[in-house]
DNA sequence: CTGATACTTAAGTGAATGCTTAACTATCAG
DNA sequence: CTGATAGTTAAGCATTCACTTAAGTATCAG
């Protein structure tokens, strides 16, 4: 069970972080309703095309976006997949927090019948601090 | 109809922007699980808890995440709201390409039938380039 | 009061970001 | 061939990021 965590940088590192721009966003809101070229995706944006091939390679990067060119277009489109990983993690966090409150709702339900406490479930272990050091001796 | 996108932060910016790093992501799968103290959230994190402490500003202004500090422990847990934001944006893209399929395979099975070809629904308009500069002069 | 615990805050640093300008390389139309 | 179109690539630069160390400030236990 190896995670990436150092040095690596995991696919969703690359598909959050690529998303988190805003021009980025207006991009793949364009590609979302069909295919486009370079300058297709530049004209809303008020920045140089420099500057747009360069968001265009951060989401290329993370795996969003795909682009093929043909003669001296370049058409991108949308990469559904890693889309829906970043979609799958955070509905699989929220399946999480939601399992919990159904229990504590259950909870709530049971000790409202009859008034026998046990030990509630929200609540978190409090254990004892123990700080680390980062890798550097 | 104002946005964002000059100057000021929207808020799916910071969103993204808190999820694209692994720690923060670590620690908002901790919390998914249920509240947390400070250092319950730096425990299986290797840095230090002043590193740990201004990811949870971040993961804060993001809205992911709130706290309370009770006597001298900060307990910290997630807020749903933004997240949902999060999650709908990119069930909306989703929705949008998923439109775009939709008809493309009603066109391509109408033309099986009747092979009558007019316009391909999925091809971009493919207009004239015309080149912006940012605002300064 | 005294010492540990649980953060807080500030300053500093190297690397990553989001741009710009500038110079270039392929098409394609006429 | 010639010029416009579409994109590419390389510097350079100001900011922001993800840390670190260092020096606090409130609890709380004894």
């Amino acid at each position: 069970m190896l995670n990436y965590q150092v040095a690596a940088p995991a696919p969703l590192d690359l598909a959050f972080q690529a998303l988190a721009d805003p021009t980025r966003r207006v991009m793949v809101e364009r590609l979302s309703q069909g295919p486009a070229s370079v300058s297709e995706l530049a004209r809303p944006l008020d920045m140089t095309l420099s500057a747009v091939v360069q968001h265009l390679a951060v989401l290329e990067a993370s795996g969003l976006v795909r682009s093929q060119k043909i003669g001296r277009v370049r058409t991108c489109r949308i990469e559904p997949q890693t889309f829906t990983a970043a979609e799958r993690w955070l509905s699989e966090r929220r399946a999480s927090w939601e399992r919990r409150f159904d229990r504590l709702g259950a909870f709530l339900a049971e000790t409202e019948a009859e008034t026998g406490a046990d030990d509630d479930p929200a609540t978190p272990s409090a254990a004892p601090g123990v700080r680390r050091r980062r890798k550097k001796t």
